[in-house]
DNA sequence: TTTAAAATTAATAACGATTATTATTTATAT
DNA sequence: ATATAAATAATAATCGTTATTAATTTTAAA
């Protein structure tokens, strides 16, 4: 039996991430709670959100950014990822009824519960000239690339 | 403008996915290759998955296993991944009606498309005594931390 | 209130996945 | 055939995350 001590650092973490309506990465918390604790360790920031998301205090998800978001509400909701500024709103819709049923037809196994994630553009970034609202932008995204200007050679 | 050349590389690389019915990763799908071209380099196929991609011709995904999976099906379905042993498998039914619609009403700017993930356990996976029926398991899973051995100290 | 055991930490090394660089090879238009 | 541009293999570099370790802190018990 493994026995959990209290530690300032694992409770500026909760406290932290609690208080953002964003959903912050492991680095973008140690970055604002570097400003408390100037020597914490961007490992002990790792490993305390990972011993929170398997104590079941908050959640850790990956929305095809390339890097896991946590979140302190962990009851069922669902998430907007803009593509232009990587920006992760809440949708606080409830679960579409009888959709784990539906999908269960297809599946030999049991099903614990889904994730959505809608993609789109965030209205800050519909304005045009905003070309970022927020921070990074999502893993190969459009601005590296333009489909249009390519063609397969005769 | 930008003219795309063949390569007896890529074609290689899209016929060994479109021949899989698993969605494999890049290493994954490097480690088949070899096999008819033993040369090939992992950064070829890492760099005309994503070539791939941006031309609409399949899709890449995360379903919170710390890699990115590819799928040469780009038609609209979702998605089961089991926990145990991390297989994904297609789930053809259609998207349930007006989804996007609803979660609109919780969202300023546009909505796009949508993914959803199921997870639970396979069926290989749920006889007991089968404890891996693929291949990796999924990040920050059971196997590594039980929480039910943790106790806040007094 | 010391003491001791165990958990936590900061620092840093190691790791796996992915992207970038570069010199060489290959495909294609002329 | 030749020139130009794209694609390649090899490899280095980068990024996010986890593992290691010696030192520190928390906690229970003496």
């Amino acid at each position: 039996m493994k026995t959990l001590k209290y530690s300032r650092q694992r409770e500026s973490i909760k406290a932290c991430l609690m208080r953002r309506k964003d959903h912050p990465t492991a680095d973008a918390l140690y970055t604002s709670i570097r400003e408390q604790f100037p020597n914490i360790s961007l490992g002990t920031v790792y490993r305390n959100l990972n011993l929170l998301v398997d104590l079941g205090e908050i959640r850790k998800f990956s929305c095809g950014d390339g890097t896991d978001h946590f979140d302190y509400d962990t009851s069922p909701h669902y998430h907007f990822v803009c593509r232009r500024c990587g920006r992760i709103t809440d949708i606080p819709m409830e679960a579409a009824s009888g959709l784990e049923e539906k999908a269960a037809v297809h599946v030999e196994g049991t099903i614990e519960d889904h994730t959505i994630f809608f993609y789109g553009v965030c209205a800050d970034c519909q304005q045009e000239g905003k070309r970022s609202a927020g921070g990074g932008r999502i893993k190969g995204g459009a601005e590296s690339f333009d489909p249009e200007n390519f063609q397969i050679s005769s």
